[in-house]
Parts: structure tokens; C-alpha cells; sequence
DNA sequence: CATGAATGAGGCTTCATTCAT
DNA sequence: TATGAATGAAGCCTCATTCAT
């Protein structure tokens, strides 16, 4: 009997996406270098041997796992500028949607483990790095917007965007640090290392 | 005779140390899960072998690190907060302080991928959560004596605290990121977060 | 209906020759234990899965595909003893059907991996073996004919069928090896091996 | 204790050999394919782990073991050349050698394995192409001198020489195929095929 | 009949750790 | 003390085979 083909078509792209889940999961849980296939076999409920037939090798998952949150924080930036009120609202906007979306946030750990660590081949790495520093600069873009509309404070904005991101990319890690939740009043405080300070 | 059994002693001390030295830089170079004893062993110009002949295993030589990485820490902290000058000359103190001490400052590269990920047994990763939190609550302590003196703003100085450090701490990776070292200046940057600014 | 059952069994066996053929060619190509059942399903045109509805195993059908070889052989060597003319009449005619016969010409390659190698279990070699040894029997017997019609060389015929099978049945494999197909020249000088030389 | 360089390096060189005698019979007699590396640790008397400290893979081991063994076949060329006698005896002997040599008889089936299946890579298929055509070329230029001399017939030397070496590779493998062990008296008969036969 | 999703046995390879020298 | 040979647990990956559709 012949095969549903659409209906397959979609079954395996549910597969794919359940193993990207459970591997974004197990990578962040138990560290990249320390994830076992069989690990995010098991959380996506099939048997290793399944995985192959959709990625060629856990670096492979590991590659298009930080490919595509890079590109949705990258469509997320975009966003950002073109969205609506000064640029600290844009900014607020920004960081709640960053700390709040489960993909985007628990993805930072994974990135960075991608990024510093050596799991993925000189090359990867550097797709990434190329990628960080172009999402800076979407950051930088939009602070040097505020710049221009008087509501961020002075200085270079490549280096107000770096710690900006430092520090709500790594915030975004807390709770795997024991830290707890942020609450969304930490924004406000975040905020603090880019507003321009009229009274000065 | 005694002599030679002080020289020995001195010998042992400076071997561990260089074994300790080459593990931290290997720890944060490869990551830690990816580092291989023969790694650290060349880095330390000794054979493999002999590093089990100063300590038991891999994960003894990351939880020595991670130890004595967070006691400097929690060290530094201390001295932080009897020194001279307001709290803020304080934290400009301790904050350059961890980003210029080559230990502290890669070191907690080391300290996150052990606290945040399985290469180590719960229970030891359970002893550095504590020192995160004694540590954190010993930067809590110095920024409410700020509050005290005015210096501070106000707000729960844990959280402060914790976003002061997640900032300085990760700043610090600045240069395994590709974000090149972080200047002086941005030291008074960061305390924006926490400064108390008397004109609102 | 009796016509469509039939036309299912000429379907279902021109399926299976396909398939037959196919495992031949990557057999051939990719050598018996390299062969993925995936290859000779794709060089025959139809799914991994279907090959499993003719054949138990990839075992059976390298058992199935040497027996038949075996067999082909067989007959062409008898056919060859009750042919016309001269026993090196014969012999020529053999060796040029076996050379040009794509199946058996390149399925002596198939037979020595199967027989020389433990892709398949003792009980099959042994039966492989025993083919064998039928067949190089069936080409001493015509040599022992030739002995006798006095065109022949004398000795032992078993082992001259030996030296001679040795021969012709490694020179169809020259395309594999790279020494380009033999000529039907070749075959003459093939037969000095065994032909009498009467000027002695 | 410092240990012992010269004899570490003895040590280190036999359990080398060992490993590829062990290599050479296991995958005579398994087939290249089948064979594991388990299966020549074994053989060999040490643990599978410890055949990596001296090949980095399966791969390399057959390649080593094909390489020397056509380069001894190439000394072996040379050496029967510059022998004395008439180019039969030179070729008698070259003959004896090959088949009597465990090392180069055996051997010849685990090159044609190798030349002839896609256990190795096509660059190092390409590299024992190259050689065994080099080999061919000797043979071919010992027919030469012998049709100057007389004593070898005339016709195109390297097909001569094609067919001569078939003959007398393929008999080395007689035991492996059931038909027992070559008489040296078939060295004779194998020289028909090439020898001048001056009744003509 | 046909397809390819799904499974898991089994081989390859790495590397922490032990131990003879 | 110092070296590196030796071991084998454990993870990666392939692919024969089964089975739902």
C-alpha cells in the first residue's frame, strides 16, 4: 500500500523538531560536551539509532541548534528597532521578549558552550563568532538610534551594546546558576548601564 | 638531609601548582568536558602518568580549581569591603581587581561550566553552588553598606548584587567570546547599575 | 483471475532477478561485505524494505546468487565436453563463453569472496566448496578426454584443471584490477598450459 | 625511575610486527571487511584499545600491511633480474619465493581485497593501482630480457607477464579455496605459458 | 505489494586510569 | 619520582532487519 507522502513529510518534521527540543534540553542540562545521543534520544522519546536518520552527528544537531537561535535573536533584534516608542521601550521590549522566550533564553548557554568550548570544529566556530558580532551590531544599531533620539547615554555604542548583552544574555542564566528567576524588574535596573541620565 | 626532605616538599608544591596552572588554562581554552588529562600534562611539561601521582583524577584537579578560585574569590571580596574610600571606590577596586587577575578572571569560565553543567557529581557541584551564594552574599553585604552611606541606590541588594556580578563576572570572557578585552572604562559603566544618582 | 495470478508470478519473479542482478553489480563493485542491502535495493529500483519480501537475508541472496553462478557454470562445462571438435576446440570455446558471459565472468569475483572470506556461515561455504570441487572435476574430466585424444599434455588432470581454472577464471577479473579486458587472444595462450606439445 | 629508551623503542617496534602479522592472518583468513580489530588484538595478545597507540585506524593498518608487502614483491622483481641462469630459471625461482614466502603469498589476498573492494579510500585504492602495475612493468621487463635471450616467446610482454602473474598469484591462494597446497612441480607447467618452445 | 520509519546489535575509537619499569 | 605501555569502559555511528501504514 502506498506510503501518506504529505503526512509523512510532516510526521518527520515533527521528529526533527522533537529531537531539536530535547536536544536544546539535554544540552543545557547536562552540558554539550557531556550530552549523550542516547541522552536526547531518550527525551525525545525514540532510540538513538533514530537520530541518524535525520542528523549526520550530535554536532551536526549542535550546529543547526545555535544556527537557528541565532537567526531567530537576529529576526528578534530587528524587531526590536522597528517596534514602536523611544528606544528604551524597544530595549525593555527586547530583553523581556529575550528572557522570556524559553528558545531564545536557554539557548545563550548552549551558544556559549558552542562558542568557547572546543566540541565544534575552528570552522563552526567561527560561523558563530560571525554571528555574535553581527547581532552586537543589530544591538549597537539600535543604541545608537537612542543615541540619536537623546534617551541612551553617550560612548561607544559597540561597547554599551557588549555589556548590555552581557548581561541580559547571562541573566537569562540564573536559574540553571541556583540564582532563581529574574523578575521583570531587573530590566529596569539592566537598563540603567545605557540610559542617558538628564540630571547630570 | 632534612634539607633535601624541605626541597622535596617545595618541589611537590611547585609541580601541583604547575599542574593546577596548565589545568586551568587548558580548562578554559578546550572547555572542560573536552580537555584531556594528556593535555594539561604537555601543557605542564610532564607525562601523563605522573599527574595521578598528584591527584586522583580529572575531576579532583577541576574541583581543586574551582575551590580555590572561588576562596580567592571570596578573599578578594573581603578585602574589598575593608578597604578605604566609599563603596563605589570599593567595587571599582574589586572589580578591576577580578578583571586583571589572570586566576579570578578565566577562572570563572572554569567555575561556570562546573556549576552549570554534569562533568562533576551533584554533591560537588552542590559545594560551589554554596560558595556562589556565600560569595554573592558577601558582594550583597559591601552594596548594602552603600545603601547605607548613600552611595548605593536603593532596591534589594541581592539582586543587585547578582546583577552586578553576572555583568563583571562575564566580562571577563570578553576575550574567548571575540569581544576583545574590556577597557578600564568600563568599570564606571557598570556601576551604573547599582550607583545611587542623588538628582532623580 | 488465473491470468492475473500468473502475471503476478512472472512480476514477483522478474522482481526478483533484479534484484539478483543488482546485488551481482555491488556485490562486484563494493565487495560482498561492504554492500549495504540499501545499494542493491537502489541499483534495482525499489525500496530497502522490499527486498526483505524475496529475500530473508543479504546472506541468502549472496547464497542464492553464487549456487546459481555455480550452477550456470556447471552446465556450461558440460555442454562444453559434449561439444564438437577437439578437446582445445572445447577448452577455447569454454573459456571464451566464460570470459564474455557477463554473469559468470564477473561473478567468479563474488564466488571467491564468498568462499575465502566468513561473510557467510561454515555450512554455507561448505557448499560453495562442494561446487567447487564439482566443477573442477567436471574440467579435469574433459582434460582426461583431451589425454586421450591425445591433445592434451600428460599429467595429473585435476591438478592441470586446477592451474587452468586458476587461469581463465582470475583473467576475467582484469577489468577490476585495472589491467584492461583481455583480448580473445589471451585464450591461446591460456591453453599452452594444458595442450601437448608433440615436437618434444 | 627513567626507563629504558633503547629497549622501549625495541618493544615498541615488535609489538608493531606483531600487530600486522596478527593483521596479515586475520584478514586472510576472515576477509578484510569482516575482520575487527578486536579480532587482530587478539591475535596479536594484546587489548584492542592498545592497537590505537601504534595505528590510528583499521584503515591504516591494511594500507601499511598492503604497502610493505608490495614493496618486498618489488625487491623481490629486482632480485630474480639481476639472478643468474637463463630468464626461466630466474623466473623458477621467482616463483618458489613468492609462493613459498608465507608473508608475500598470503598477502597477495589481502591486496586484491583491497584493490578490488571499497574497504579503503579511492586515494589509497589509487596508490596500490599504481603499485601493482609498477610490479607488473618488472615482470614485464624480466619476459623482455628473456625474448632477447630466446628463451621466453614472443608476443606483447606485458600481456605475457598479465598472465603470468595471475597464474601464479591466484595459485598462492590454492589452500585458502579447498584445492590443498601447489606442488612445486606446478612451477613448470606455469612457466608453459610463456616459455619459448623452439619445435615450432 | 511497497515504502521508509524505527530499532538495537555490534564494531570503531577515545581516553581516564593503572602499573611495570 | 617519572614515563608511557597497557587496559577496557563507554560513547559514536552504521546498517541489517522488522513492521506499521
Amino acid at each position: 500500500m502506498a506510503r501518506n507522502v504529505i503526512k509523512d513529510q510532516q510526521q518527520r518534521e515533527l521528529r526533527r523538531n522533537q529531537i531539536l527540543t530535547a536536544a536544546a534540553s539535554v544540552f543545557t542540562k547536562r552540558g554539550v560536551a557531556v550530552a549523550k545521543i542516547s541522552d536526547i534520544a531518550t527525551e525525545a522519546g525514540l532510540s538513538y539509532g533514530h537520530v541518524y536518520n535525520f542528523f549526520e552527528s550530535k554536532e551536526e544537531i549542535l550546529t543547526v541548534l545555535v544556527q537557528s537561535s541565532q537567526e531567530r535573536y537576529t529576526e528578534l533584534l530587528k524587531e526590536a528597532r522597528v517596534g514602536s516608542g523611544t528606544v528604551i521601550d524597544k530595549l525593555r521590549w527586547l530583553i523581556s521578549q529575550y528572557m522570556h522566550s524559553s528558545r531564545t533564553g536557554t539557548m545563550y548557554w548552549v551558544v556559549l558552550q558552542a562558542q568557547a568550548t572546543e566540541v565544534l570544529s575552528p570552522e563552526e566556530k567561527e560561523a558563530i563568532h560571525r554571528n555574535v558580532h553581527l547581532n552586537r551590531d543589530l544591538l549597537a544599531d539600535i543604541l545608537r538610534d537612542g543615541q540619536a533620539e537623546g534617551t541612551i547615554a553617550e560612548g561607544n555604542p559597540v561597547e554599551l551594546a557588549t555589556l548590555l548583552l552581557t548581561l541580559f544574555h547571562n541573566t537569562a542564566m540564573w536559574e540553571y546558576r541556583g540564582f532563581g528567576e529574574p523578575s521583570d524588574l531587573v530590566i529596569d535596573i539592566m537598563l540603567r548601564l545605557v540610559v542617558n541620565n538628564p540630571s547630570k
